[in-house]
DNA sequence: ATAGTGTAGTTGTCTATACAACTTGTACAC
DNA sequence: GTGTACAAGTTGTATAGACAACTACACTAT
């Protein structure tokens, strides 16, 4: 632990990767190896392997075993998207969350739904279509559609006082999600409801949600392209 | 080792990953401590101590020193980011990469420019935008302004044969990335070079690379809405 | 009641050692 | 030349032990 209050291990990982960031070390090059790296630190090697087995964890080596380390090709930047409620994420930027609700429904799965859900074509789905408001600007569309085997009493919640994604958390503890962002216009319906033009394009995440074997809902989320942005600021 | 070939950590880290995916333990649950794990399992307690810092790492534990440790609130999904070249990724896919220089210049750089390089306003920059095919089909512009202190070279490459990526990837090591993502029309400049319409909406990801302590390039990557979309599959 | 003390329990880090699994290159036999 | 065998080097995993830092709680003295 010597005379700071830094780890031995996270020391050898800031001087590793302020070799790559110098330039020192480029993608492909070899990185000491670990007995070296001991000798000159003078740790004992499972230190200076955590530092390492963390650096590759977190991408930026590629370590074999038996061939040695290089520092690995790409960058990964990793990225974290919380799956989280949006009343949580309101409130923690100090504003005001409030929604409606359009639509609360019992559907029969159409195909295309019935694939996306893992469910047989004609089973009985939970539907519900909101807004939810920021401040009182609407700035997300949420169309979800429910597996009922997931959250039998989806109809029956309060969506005043909770929401669609808490309480899917609550009775659907989350083991795996999929998603895709694209830009596209919003329907006629969607517009509408977010008080938008037809013309002015959306950042649409389309989220399906997996709970164990089963898949517990898909969402459409819908945000007004000039009131959202997804941000990100990655530190290798 | 025991029987099978999957390592003992490996082993605990799926344990407790199912007790949370099963919901035998919800956000906020106190999980087993080291020392319990270690007599349930007949191991010792580094190797305990190295699967529950991994999950922890992960997003799926909160530990607290002297208290014990808890099921994380929010399932942080870590997605990685790839910063990657879109040469290699088209190839990736089989598909046949090419691409277009319109414009390839040194400009002084205006207030928001130099703000966002970290320069001063008047500066020479560099500043290129290209398009990428792929199949020839446009999928992305590539509107790119570089710090000419990171690459000074970069007006003399020649871009058939390599990318600004992989350039700037080559003399300016990554440290950090800066990004958001959004929705939005193309300029009309922007339609026109891409093939479509001005109406059509675009995923525009705008992307600021720092090497070392200077912000090497800014880049504003416009891809058709209707050919691209960034897709994530995650598990826990 | 309150403040302080002590103790048990928990996580964080580090060490020294050991063996296994794998890669690479060299030396040797053919 | 060719191929095999071996040795050295590297990473992956696991152990047993140790101490430090911190928390939570019960207990005691005031």
């Amino acid at each position: 632990m010597s005379r700071t209050d830094v780890p031995a291990y996270e020391q050898v990982k800031t001087f590793v990767k302020a070799q790559i960031h110098s330039g020192a070390l480029r993608p492909g090059d070899a990185v000491p190896s670990e007995t070296a790296l001991q000798e000159q630190f003078g740790l004992s090697r499972m230190t200076v392997n955590r530092a390492m087995t963390e650096l590759a964890a977190e991408g930026l080596l590629t370590r074999t075993r038996g061939s040695g380390t290089v520092v690995a090709q790409w960058h990964r930047i990793s990225s974290t998207l919380a799956v989280r409620d949006i009343h949580e994420e309101v409130l923690e930027r100090g504003h005001r969350h409030s929604s409606t609700v359009l639509v609360l429904e019992t559907v029969k799965a159409d195909g295309v739904l019935a694939q996306a859900l893992g469910v047989r074509a004609g089973a009985r789905l939970f539907h519900s279509v909101m807004v939810h408001y920021e401040d009182g600007v609407a700035i997300q569309l949420e169309d979800r559609h429910v597996n009922p085997a997931a959250a039998p009493d989806y109809l029956q919640v309060d969506f005043q006082t909770t929401t669609p994604t808490q309480y899917l958390f609550a009775c659907a503890p989350l083991s795996e999600a999929r998603y895709t962002i694209e830009a596209a216009l919003p329907t006629a319906a969607e517009a509408k409801a977010l008080g938008i033009q037809r013309s002015e394009p959306c950042l649409v995440i389309t989220r399906c949600t997996i709970s164990g074997a089963r898949v517990a809902s898909q969402g459409r989320l819908v945000y007004p392209g000039m009131r959202y942005s997804l941000q990100g600021n990655f530190q290798l």
